[in-house]
RNA sequence: GGCCCGGUGGUCAAGCGGUUAAGACACCGCCCUUUCACGGCGGUAACACGGGUUCGAUUCCCGUCCGGGUCACCA
């Protein structure tokens, strides 16, 4: 082995400043636990001025997914969580793929077997399994038995090409003992842990082995991941401690759940980032609703919830996050996401909303510039739109049932004489503008005696066809257009003489 | 089953030995009002259970229960 090699390695890597990484796997989907793992692992990167990057760790060939790492860099970019280093990108330790650091996991491997830390195994799969019987379940915890081969057992096993994989070779004795940011020291026995493979029999490493050697030659500080990986830690331990390596911050973060019992899933149908996104949510609105989802600010900033991705960056800190496992809440990104609409300029909304009006709206004479501010304090998400705006197109059938109203004191009676009352106004305006129709409406109430709703309960009723509307009469039917206006209420009339 | 982790209202979540146990979502009521919303005001609702330690436990310790994770040549 060169130790040339090794020392060069060794220079490569950064030092001094915080480094973290985010390291998916191409599955070509982004679930909302990764969103997460992403947007804390940036953030941290961010609030201490240091660098964040991207890795891909697709080693794992019978997984391959076509166009997956697309997904990946859309969606980071979509979230404004630019990394500094990646496969795009480039950097100082690349490559940043795993699959092309092939030769270099081997090499740490063969390393760690000189060093008597790991050993060959020329066991095949069904060999190493064990079945616990009294458990009733079957485990697979490797009885080490190729660690004890003589030299010259391996050596013919190995002139023979007999495949093999390279296992850790774990103590017997004794515990290990290891530090997480949020979970504080957890210490396992030794005995429990598995001789786990390093090295898969096609050369490739396995995850546990790909992320030591990974994390510690891109000069990672901070190892933020899922807290599956929280059982495992011990063995990553004991690999830096065989290199001689420093151990990274550990920071497990625990997973989000579709309910009390089960992880939120694309099995289960769960969304990811983009069916959010499908379903008419806002970015910001799902990067602050995930934020919050696991972890809190702290001192004078415990009681904000609306925080940009700057505002996170510059608040988030690891002591905030949560141990628990935390359920995803609809209604709450929901509330986020109106939020977030509504804290937009007319105009920018005017934007996002156009195409969710023009889904029902077809009429081109109807401008939906005019619509888009009556919704954007009425919906929560974008894809609320086009049902609420259909109306304008063509009236829908009504039951007459509707023009009853207890609190505008509205009945069939009252609601004819006011449709009645209302079509010579609206036919004789001068002009069509919508601040003159509320003026000729509001005058005629008055001239009538009446409050205003009894008057606009039944003229909104027989312009929409429903109980419910976005915007009231006077902008209904300032959309609408004289001629279309004096079409529904000739209708509404008729239908209330039967 | 072994090992590891967790357990504050329905949900997110503050709390880190002494509090009337924050706040937000949802829900309910009232106000505003041209429907529904928005907005404003108010309300219902929680420390899983049992033992300790302590003058005092939501907070510290132990046990129980419940839940999750893990035990792959997947990550």
């Amino acid at each position: 082995m060169d130790q040339k090699w090794f020392d060069d390695m060794e220079t490569r890597i950064p030092k001094g400043k915080v480094r973290t990484r985010f390291a998916p796997s191409p599955t070509g989907y982004m679930h909302v636990g990764n969103l997460r793992t992403a947007l804390y692992t940036w953030l941290i990167a961010r609030n201490a001025g240091g660098t964040f990057i991207l890795r891909i760790e697709d080693t794992d060939q019978s997984r391959l997914v076509e166009g997956a790492v697309e997904v990946i860099y859309k969606t980071l970019a979509e979230c404004g969580l630019t990394h500094d280093e990646g496969p795009d990108v480039g950097g100082p330790v690349g490559p940043y793929i795993q699959t092309q650091r092939r030769d270099l996991y081997a090499n740490y491997a063969a390393l760690l077997v000189e060093k008597g830390a790991a050993y060959r195994c020329f066991c095949n799969k069904e060999d190493a399994k064990e079945v616990d019987v009294a458990a009733g379940v079957s485990i697979h915890k490797y009885d080490g038995r190729c660690s004890r081969l003589s030299q010259a057992e391996i050596d013919a096993n190995l002139a023979a090409g007999k495949p093999y994989v390279i296992r850790q070779k774990i103590p017997r004795e004794g515990f290990t003992t290891f530090h997480d940011a949020v979970y504080g020291d957890i210490a396992v026995e030794n005995d429990s842990l598995d001789d786990q493979v390093l090295l898969k029999s096609d050369g490739l490493p396995t995850y546990n082995f790909a992320n030591v050697v990974d994390d510690h030659l891109m000069g990672i500080t901070h190892v933020v991941r899922g807290s599956e990986y929280l059982s495992s830690a011990p063995k990553y331990n004991l690999l830096y401690e065989a290199f001689g390596w420093e151990v990274p911050t550990y920071i497990h973060c625990s997973p989000v759940m579709r309910d009390a019992q089960n992880k939120m899933s694309k099995r289960h149908g769960d969304p990811s980032y983009e069916d959010l996104i499908s379903q008419g949510y806002l970015t910001q609105a799902v990067l602050n609703y995930v934020a919050l989802l696991g972890w809190s600010p702290r001192g004078d900033k415990v009681e904000q919830e609306f925080f940009s991705l700057q505002e996170l960056a510059e608040s988030f800190d690891v002591a905030g996050i949560s141990k628990s496992p935390a359920i995803f809440d609809l209604e709450k990104l929901n509330y986020f996401n109106a939020n977030y609409l509504r804290g937009m300029t007319a105009e920018e909304f005017a934007q996002v909303a156009e195409p969710y009006i023009r889904q029902s709206v077809k009429n081109p004479a109807t401008d939906p510039a005019h619509i888009a501010p009556l919704l954007q304090a009425r919906c929560e998400k974008l894809t609320d739109i086009p049902e609420k705006v259909d109306f304008f197109d063509a009236l829908p059938e009504y039951d007459t049932e509707i023009y009853t109203n207890k609190k505008s004191k509205t009945d069939h009676v009252v609601s004819l004489e006011m449709l009645k009352q209302t079509l010579p106004v609206l036919e004789g305006m001068p002009s069509w503008e919508q601040e003159k129709i509320h003026d000729a409406l509001m005058g005629l109430a008055e001239q009538l005696g009446v409050k205003n709703a009894t008057l606009m309960w039944p003229v909104r009723i027989a312009l929409a066809g429903r109980t419910v509307t976005p915007g009231g009469a006077v902008e209904i039917a300032y959309i609408l257009g004289r001629d279309e206006c004096v079409l529904r209420i000739k209708k509404g009339i008729e239908k209330l003489s039967n």
